[in-house]
Formats: structure tokens, C-alpha cells, sequence
RNA sequence: AGCGGGAUGGAGCAGUCAGGUCAGCUCGUGAGGCCCAUAACCUCAAGGUCGGUAGUUCAAAUCUACCUCCCGCUACCA
């Protein structure tokens, strides 16, 4: 059987408009997918919403629809974005699914039964105008940073987890698995945090019943995080999909890793489940080197993200211009800059005149010299490793090594129908190799050098010009 | 305040974990080559005391200590 491979991205909140952040995680996540089949593996990629919670019930009222509807209502606006990036998702997962519903609350009656959800007082700053808690950071001058109202304590009655019993075995685990928190560098952050010690969790709310009802106390309800975070675990449940838990990787940015890495593995552990491997956390995209900031209106929604240069040459750009799990830059002209010459010049120029060379002067069978200056070893470790920006590097270093190869050659002139099948072949494995980031356009370079009777391409790049 | 990250030619970055093969890449600038190709491609050149100081070492961008400046996180927020 083959050997399978399990990547999610998380589950959004459908209040949201699908923009650059979901765009780069749910790419990132495609293309992992999209590699790890291409090594023949058996692959499972799970994206979705988490639809509940007291903000969404809100906001549902406010339009006059119950949050059901209202959320049926957002959804659409996200897999329609998943599909203008080309993303093949295999489940797209909803908190309100009936087989996850059914999960979190066969988990929650677990974790009760084990005694690490005790029924306690939940103190905290409470604002009567927005519902909602807040901690001290976020009060300005002691009053609501919204309705500027003065805060008042409350109490109220809800159940805890535990958290603080798995202080120790948490930091076993992070020995013990030392690519769970990745990369590298957040891990020692974690730790570090962990070891100050763990508060116990809430994880109901009475009061508002949007949400997963708690199988031992139907009048509260699973605090979102709870209810989210078991997304990963409830989509396998199914028979058929069984076998992909635990998961291979988490994919998610950087602002959730203090929930995937020691929330997520308390629960998991509590429940008695396996683990997940990694919970890669990358970075933030920065817009013209600012915060990307909804109200100030520096978003880029993915329609925006498209409209520059097309969806391969944004899926291309966002995964080579930033560090994977490193904070990066979004520019329209960086990324047309990108598309011009590395995917117009380098690579749809030694397309185009490979193709018309090989028209021309026919090809014939080699050893396939070239392609042994290809680091394929590096490439495939760069991408195990969710190194996507290394791995296009090397891609993209061997496609000048083609550049070099043929200029050096001059086949135009010798009419040596070895060199350019050595070209050929090395074209063949480059398509191969980028089908993953690039999907349409891979596809178009492999159906051009499909046989050995090859025509001249067609411009696969056109080039974005200034504005 | 604590914890974590960053500072590398004009711009943007990689390299730091495993010290020497390292000062690399892209853009920009200057010169040349090629004419197959999307005015693309290739070669060469100019430009950096790798934030500062001290140390370890035969050898430091890389390790250690201290300092300066930026950024992030500090938990019930999706």
C-alpha cells in the first residue's frame, strides 16, 4: 500500500474575506499536497471554516438570519477562491458538520469521564456591550477599547480543562519529537513559555448556544477552540480515511502556534489519540513593508492577488519571495518583477526557444547528461523540510544552467540534435518538478515536450508591463 | 519587564543549527558576447571592515559575553 501523507491548513473564520494570509497557507498546503503525490504517496488535504462561535451568532442576528444560514452564505466566497488558486482540496470541513459535532462531543464525554474537565468559576473582565471578555492588555484606561464603557468584573460558571496537569508531558513530547513545533526557531519560544507554567482552560460558554452543546451539561456549550482544533481529527474519522491520523503536518501562521503546539497536543494527550508529527508555523506577509491592516484597507484579496499576473505567478510568488516561516514582503512590483524574469525570461524564454530549436532540427535519444547537474536530492530535501523557497531556488538555478548550457552550445549553429534533447529531457524534469507550485503552466510545458515531435511554444508568460 | 527573532555591497534577500570549500543570489549600474528565443539569453567588471566591542580558535558572517537599533510574542482573541 502506498505510503500515505496527511497536511491541513486551519479551518477559517467565514466572517473573513479570503485574502493574502489564507491565500499563502492554503497554497503552501496545496503544494506540499500536490508534492507529496507526485513522490506516490496517498495524500489528504483538509481545509475549511470554523463557523461557531459568539461573534459569528452576532453577526448573524445582525443580518436577520440564523448563523447556520448565515454562514451557509460565507462559504462560497471561500471555496471559490480555493478554486481560482487552483487548490485541490480533499475535504473542505465545517464546524457545524454533523460528524464532527458528533466527534468533539464523543471527545469531550472522554476527557470528562478521564476527570480533566472540572466544572469551575470562570473571573474575568467583562463587557456587557460586546459580550465578550477581555484581558488587561486590551482595556484602554480600564474601559472597553470598543464601546469605551467602563469594565467590570464577572464570574461565571464553566468548565476547565486541565492544561495545567500536562505542563510536564508536554515538554516531554517537545523533547521527544523534536520537529513538532516548527521551525526551529519559534520551538524555543514555546518551551519557554510552557515552563512558566500552564493555566487551567476554559472551554465552555453558557449563555448562547451556537456551538457544540457539552454531552455532560447540555446548557453550555465547546469554547471554540475545543470545537476547532478536533476539525484535524473528526475529518478522519471516516473509515476510508482512518489511516491518514495522525497528521503529517499543520500548516498554520505563526499568530495560532501557542494553540496548535500546546493546547491541541493537552487535548489530543488527555483523550489518549496520537499526536500530529509537525505544526509548522510560517510567517506574516507585510504589504509594501507595512502591517497588512483590514482597516486601513491594506488587504489583498485574493481576486486582487490574480488580477497581477495571474494565479501561477502568485501561488509562484508567494512561496519564493518569503523565507518559509519568515515574515514577508507583498509588492505588486515584486511580484511582477518575479514573474517577468524569472517565470517570463528564464524559464518561458528557454521554453520557447528549446521548443523552436527542437522543431527545427529534430532531437535524438542521450544519456541525459544535463540532468545530472539538477540537485534533485536538495530540492526534495528542501521540500520534506516545507522549504518551498529553496527548493524554487534550485529549481530555478538549473533552469540557468540550461540557459548557460544552450548559449554555451550553440545548437543553432551545430544543428547537434543531442544537445537539444539534453535540453529536452531537462525541460521534461523541470515541468515535472514546478507542477506542484505551477500547476497550468507545467502542464502546458509537459503537453509542448509530450512527444519527441516537438513544436514551437506558445509565449507561456506574457510579461507584465509597467503601469 | 520577561521570552523569541533580526541587523550582510545602492535596493531586497540567502548563508549562521554541523567554523575553513563563503562572502553568495536577484534587481539596479558599467562593458562586452550571442543572434536560437518572450528587446529575451550568456560573460566580465565596479560596489560589502557580514550592526558595535571584547573573547574562543591555526581559522569566525557563523561560536561565547556585553552593547546599540528594529520587530514579534506574553495565553481564553478565529
Amino acid at each position: 500500500m502506498a505510503k500515505k501523507y496527511y497536511v491541513t491548513t486551519p479551518i477559517y473564520y467565514p466572517n473573513d474575506i479570503p485574502h493574502i494570509g489564507h491565500a499563502y497557507t492554503t497554497i503552501a498546503a496545496d503544494v506540499i499536497a500536490r508534492w507529496q503525490k507526485l513522490q506516490g504517496k496517498e495524500v489528504f488535504f483538509l481545509t475549511g471554516t470554523d463557523d461557531h462561535g459568539k461573534k459569528i451568532a452576532q453577526a448573524a442576528e445582525k443580518a436577520k438570519l440564523s448563523p447556520k444560514e448565515f454562514t451557509d452564505q460565507l462559504i462560497p466566497k471561500f471555496k471559490d477562491a480555493w478554486k481560482k488558486l487552483n487548490i485541490q482540496y480533499d475535504r473542505f470541513i465545517r464546524t457545524t458538520d454533523p460528524d464532527h459535532e458528533k466527534i468533539v462531543q464523543e471527545i469531550l464525554q472522554k476527557v470528562f469521564d478521564n476527570g480533566d474537565i472540572y466544572k469551575g468559576e470562570y473571573e474575568g473582565l467583562y463587557c456587557t456591550g460586546c459580550e465578550a471578555y477581555y484581558t488587561e492588555k486590551d482595556l484602554e484606561d480600564g474601559c472597553c477599547p470598543i464601546h469605551k464603557t467602563k469594565i467590570e468584573k464577572l464570574k461565571e460558571e464553566t468548565y476547565f480543562f486541565k492544561l495545567s496537569k500536562y505542563q510536564k508531558p508536554l515538554l516531554d513530547l517537545y523533547k521527544k519529537n523534536p520537529t513538532f513545533i516548527s521551525p526551529k526557531h519559534r520551538k524555543q519560544e514555546i518551551i519557554n513559555r510552557v515552563k512558566e507554567g500552564l493555566k487551567d482552560l476554559s472551554v465552555s460558554r453558557a449563555g448562547f448556544d451556537w456551538g457544540v452543546p457539552l454531552p455532560f451539561d447540555k446548557d453550555h456549550v465547546s469554547y471554540v477552540w475545543f470545537d476547532a482544533l478536533f476539525n484535524y481529527y473528526s475529518a478522519t474519522r471516516e473509515k476510508s480515511k482512518q489511516k491518514f491520523w495522525p497528521a503529517d503536518v499543520h500548516l498554520i501562521g505563526k499568530d495560532i502556534l501557542w494553540f496548535h503546539t500546546v493546547y491541541w497536543p493537552a487535548f489530543l494527550l488527555s483523550a489518549g489519540i496520537d499526536i500530529p508529527k509537525t505544526v509548522f508555523a510560517h510567517g506574516w506577509w507585510t504589504f509594501n513593508n507595512e502591517k497588512i491592516s483590514k482597516s486601513r484597507g491594506k488587504v489583498i484579496n485574493v481576486d486582487e492577488l490574480i488580477a497581477i499576473a495571474g494565479v501561477d505567478s502568485a501561488r509562484y510568488f508567494l512561496l519564493r519571495e518569503a523565507s518559509f516561516g519568515e515574515d514577508g514582503d507583498f509588492s505588486e512590483d515584486a511580484l511582477i518583477e518575479r514573474h517577468n524574469n524569472e517565470l517570463a525570461n528564464k524559464l518561458g524564454n528557454l521554453v520557447s526557444r528549446t521548443s523552436a530549436l527542437a522543431e527545427k532540427y529534430g532531437i535524438t535519444k542521450t544519456d541525459k547528461k544535463l540532468l545530472k547537474k539538477l540537485k534533485l536530492k536538495e530540492i526534495e530535501k528542501n521540500l520534506e523540510e516545507f522549504r518551498t523557497d529553496k527548493a524554487l531556488n534550485e529549481i530555478f538555478a538549473f533552469i540557468d544552467v540550461c540557459n548557460e548550457y544552450i548559449q554555451d552550445k550553440k545548437p543553432w549553429e551545430t544543428k547537434d540534435k543531442k544537445v537539444l534533447n539534453e535540453l529536452v529531457e531537462a525541460i521534461r524534469e523541470i515541468a515535472r518538478l514546478l507542477s506542484p507550485f505551477i500547476p497550468e503552466s507545467a502542464e502546458k510545458i509537459s503537453e509542448i515536450f509530450k512527444s519527441d515531435n516537438i513544436k514551437k511554444a506558445p509565449i507561456l508568460f506574457q510579461k507584465v508591463e509597467d503601469k
